[in-house]
DNA sequence: AGTTAAGTGAACATGTATGTTCACTGAATG
DNA sequence: CATTCAGTGAACATACATGTTCACTTAACT
């Protein structure tokens, strides 16, 4: 048995962490393109400029790489935080900052989005993202939805889950909403509900 | 050259009809499962009871099948037509009629319509008729938004097209409400948009 | 200078789908 | 009874994806 030789990578840890990267990108590029469930690894393997086997080497499977791709993904864009509007005082102005925020962010990320919730259901390694973010934006409704004097199943908690979720944003987006004109219709929205 | 043998066909032309109709049914049944996009010409043989080649002599390609399916499926579950409220006076109970028509459709045909939304990026032949669909869902909208005072774009009428999606009702679904208490909940939003 | 290992390029087995061809069966038809 | 033809069952070529194996190059590291 051979002495064990130190082998304190730098450079080369480096370039793999790079190689890694490239292949992470990739991914991501190609789930905003084609979507993450015509994604390949032969394509991810081509897009990056590496052969489809040190894409295995990377990662175990497809999943593996989705995952990854995920978290990645979420690093650089990160949804608004909720937390951001504790400190405004409950009621109108609370709510419309919320949406508008959730609207410029779903305006800015949109591929995304279109893909992500097109192919939820076919791409388990979306999933458990997708129902962690939904349930954040419905504890959210819930919350601006007491500034309006509503319990958890009243009609403004209702109204505001339905105006946070992505799907509302593209249904106004095609309709040719600006990201303000859409919080000015919800809140009107919820002008309606409060009577 | 032979003289032509007058061959008219009786009961071998509804045979034949009679399994063009299997297949067509197969199909119907896989995309409501497991949907257009992942619904193969082998998968709908093996469920019409029929060889694969069969499926050929009926149809030239996929798209082919696709479309007889669309077709004969809106054949046995028509929307709800907006005809039928051209009769009621405009205003609130026009409103709420056609509302609560759409979305008990959209309840009872659900399946296959979240199947046809989910995958009409990826289905050519989905696309022509959901668009057509659509259109109509927009000029209803219009229609009844004009009894609410509203011109074109008018917040009524933007609201009446949102809501009469079936990505509205799926969204409201999610969230538990039965069918009247959403077309509630859009007369509420109407109301809050009339100020 | 010798060792380590990331990445290469090609091959292989496997699976599944498409679309096409062919000889055959058997019931409807004239 | 002879003919027609829808459907059968099997084969074939093609394409594309997966996941795995192998010998090889080359640059990083000690």
């Amino acid at each position: 048995m051979a002495k064990t030789r130190r082998y304190t990578q730098r450079k080369r840890a480096a370039d793999r962490e790079e190689t890694r990267l490239r292949i992470v990108e990739a991914t991501m590029a190609l789930h905003e393109e084609v979507g993450p469930s015509a994604t390949t690894i032969s394509a991810i393997a081509q897009r990056a400029g590496v052969q489809r086997l040190t894409v295995y080497r990377h990662f175990p499977d497809e999943t593996a790489v989705f995952e990854a791709c995920t978290r990645h993904w979420l690093e650089l864009n990160p949804p608004p935080d909720p937390a951001a509007w504790a400190s405004h005082e409950a009621g109108q102005s609370q709510a419309r900052a919320a949406l508008l925020a959730f609207y410029r962010y779903y305006r800015e990320t949109q591929r995304m989005w279109r893909a992500a919730v097109r192919d939820e259901p076919k791409v388990p390694a979306l999933q458990e993202p997708m129902k962690s973010f939904r349930s954040q934006l419905n504890a959210l409704g819930e919350t601006i939805g007491k500034g309006f004097g509503g319990a958890e199943d009243s009609l403004p908690t209702t109204t505001l889950r339905h105006a946070l979720a992505f799907t509302t944003w593209a249904s106004l987006e095609a309709q040719g909403l600006d990201d303000e004109a859409m919080a000015d219709l919800v809140m009107a929205w919820l002008q309606g509900v409060r009577n």
